[in-house]
DNA sequence: ATGAACACTTAGTACCACACTT
DNA sequence: AAGTGTGGTACTAAGTGTTCAT
């Protein structure tokens, strides 16, 4: 019945595409973009129906035979004590269990949770003995491992019906899918960098906990059984469905929709109009942050020195942060003197800063920029008489920046620079990349150094894969027998001329053609693999998905795929082109950023 | 004016299914 | 049939920026 009423929406969505491509631009004004009526606002939704969280699984106590150890003893624990042992167990084999801040807090917040009697003789953590426990967590994932096929069959399907039972959502009247319908299920957190809450215990969520957000008109979700929700509210001036708060940083945590959805693609859709604003005025920005340097106010200073990092480096705003309850890292405005080195020269370039920090997820920005003079100065007289751990715009805040900014133009923040600057090199990187002579494969080469372009700007990096260097082994083998091929097919048909030149007869000519044919398709295939190769090298430690999602306005890509015959397929997988849907609807091959 | 609360986007990593070898 | 490499995805932490409360 709901998969039905479900499916029948789907189905009329096909006719109606929901992302019609009209009207980008402001001055075009007074066209439907939808087929929805406009909303208030600050108005979402008029129609918001769902099944509320999938809640994580109930702990399930450990067999008899599986115990835990204390000072060389088995000791029985209590339900609660042991399911939060079991979380310190399943870890064991991770570095950061050997951390001290980790068994701190987790020992601490243990003990919190144990029986009186538990207490008392659990006071060492170094006497605890979780190694049976490990042990049985490792040989139940082998288990599940080595399931037969039909078994992983019935699991999947399992996930599958819950997926669809609470995977989605009905919105306005479209069935809708949810981004994380599932409460986090408990553990010990793991914070990224040197976190200093790293191991403490994140506990379960009950539906007591929950704010279920939905209609008035709609049915209501059920709790489960013998439970009650929070709260259940009719806020349609937010878009998630549902809420809770979490104990660690009690900050609140949301399930809210896929990217997928309208609702999210047309906000996105709406961040990359923004940027596109931007461009028209950024010269006149730039024009001013540069009068700036040289303003009477220190204030204005600072703000105009924070604004051309941030426009010529993409780095992040930089909000203030809770000391000693985060991880220590810092963005623009919150960058402190310890943060920068000033060279007046270094390696042949002149007025060059040298960065070197922890940004979002204690990743390390490092980056020696040659900068303009009165930066330079200003730079150096931002610095005098601090201490290092001082902050270098001390008369700026984000919020004073973006204030500014909001003045400059409607709508622009800090991030906007990001947004704008990724767009933008993507797109020129592409014109100065592209060669329409190559094959898809030369081209999606170039696509990827664009797009790299963009993530090294953006300083979007990832760890090197574990098999990095075992996998390009592999194919370097793979490149050198595809060279003895190739070295094998020019021989061949050196003797194939030659025999064509002594008999002159139509099978020694036809012969030719083929082993030119042969040595032709090796080539390629060599190519193809050296392109592999560079882009994997090149590749190595950079992460492209990050701006491809979030920053790169993929009108621009699928602009570029039609003009140079590249499938969209190649650039954007299922999800994406899901995501993408609005794009994909509006944009031709002529679409300019 | 200020800071806390809130809502939303952006981020890297672990893991798993699947395709492809061996 | 097992090993192996990889793309895709789930997960959830960590940012940004606005709004609310005092």
């Amino acid at each position: 019945m709901y998969r039905r009423l479900a499916s029948s929406l789907l189905g009329r969505r096909v006719r109606h595409p929901r992302f019609t491509p009209v009207c980008l631009r402001q001055d075009s004004g007074g066209c439907d973009r939808w087929e929805e009526e406009k909303k208030e606002d600050g108005v979402k939704w008029t129609q918001l129906e769902h099944r509320g969280p999938y809640f994580a699984p109930l702990y399930e106590p450990l067999p008899d035979d599986v115990h835990f150890y204390y000072d060389g003893k088995p000791l029985k624990l209590s339900l609660a004590t042991e399911e939060i042992a079991t979380f310190y167990a399943k870890m064991l084999d991770h570095e950061y269990t050997t951390k001290e801040i980790f068994q701190n807090n987790f020992f601490n917040d243990w003990r919190k949770e144990m029986t009186l009697m538990e207490q008392k003789i659990i006071t060492d953590l170094d006497k605890c003995d979780f190694s049976e426990i490990h042990k049985y967590f490792v040989d139940k994932s082998e288990a599940r491992k080595a399931l037969s096929k039909e078994e992983k069959q019935k699991l999947k399907e399992e996930a599958d019906k819950i997926q669809e039972e609470y995977g989605y959502c009905i919105l306005d009247g479209h069935r809708e899918k949810i981004g994380n319908f599932k409460t986090e299920p408990p553990g010990l957190f793991r914070g990224r960098g040197d976190h200093p809450k790293m191991g403490m215990l994140k506990k379960r969520i009950m539906p007591e906990d929950v704010i279920i957000n939905c209609s008035k008109n709609s049915k209501i979700p059920k709790p489960p059984e013998g439970h009650k929700w929070k709260e259940v509210r009719f806020d349609n001036t937010v878009t998630w469905l549902a809420s809770w708060t979490e104990n660690i940083q009690n900050t609140l945590k949301y399930i809210m929709l896929n990217p997928s959805s309208k609702l999210k693609g047309e906000k996105d859709w709406h961040k990359y109009e923004v940027a596109r604003r931007l461009k028209d005025v950024v010269q006149k920005i730039r024009a001013q942050y540069r009068a700036d340097w040289k303003s009477k106010e220190m204030k204005n200073r600072q703000r105009a020195v924070a604004l051309y990092f941030i426009d010529k480096l993409a780095l992040r705003a930089g909000n203030e942060k809770e000391e000693g309850e985060t991880a220590d890292t810092v963005g623009c405005c919150s960058l402190r003197v310890e943060h920068i080195k000033l060279h007046r020269e270094l390696d042949g370039q002149e007025h060059v800063v040298e960065f070197d920090f922890l940004g979002k997820d204690s990743i390390r920005y490092y980056n020696k920029v040659s900068v303009e003079k009165p930066v330079f100065k200003n730079l150096k007289m931002f610095m005098k008489n601090k201490d290092p751990a001082d902050d270098l715009f001390d008369q700026l805040s984000t919020c004073i920046l973006n204030k500014h900014l909001q003045k400059l133009m409607d709508g622009l923040t800090a991030k906007v620079f990001r947004t704008y600057n990724a767009s933008i090199t993507l797109q020129e990187q592409l014109k100065a990349l592209t060669n329409p002579d190559d094959n898809v494969a030369g081209k999606l080469l170039s696509y990827n150094r664009a797009n790299r372009a963009v993530a090294i700007l953006c300083n979007h990096q990832r760890s090197i894969p574990k098999t990095f260097e075992k996998s390009m082994q592999n194919l370097q083998a793979k490149i050198d027998a595809k060279k003895q091929q190739v070295e094998e097919a020019k021989q061949e048909l050196k003797n194939a001329e030659d025999e064509f030149k002594d008999t002159k007869d139509d099978k020694a000519k036809a012969n030719v053609e083929k082993k030119k044919k042969l040595l032709k398709r090796l080539e390629e295939q060599l190519a193809k693999l050296n392109v592999q190769a560079t882009d994997k090298e090149e590749n190595k430690q950079i992460a492209l998905g990050t701006s491809k999602l979030n920053y790169l306005d993929p009108r621009i890509s699928i602009a570029w795929c039609k003009k140079f015959g590249v499938p969209i397929e190649k650039i954007y997988n299922k999800t994406q082109r899901e995501k993408f849907a609005w794009a994909i609807d509006m944009a031709d091959e002529d679409f300019e950023f």
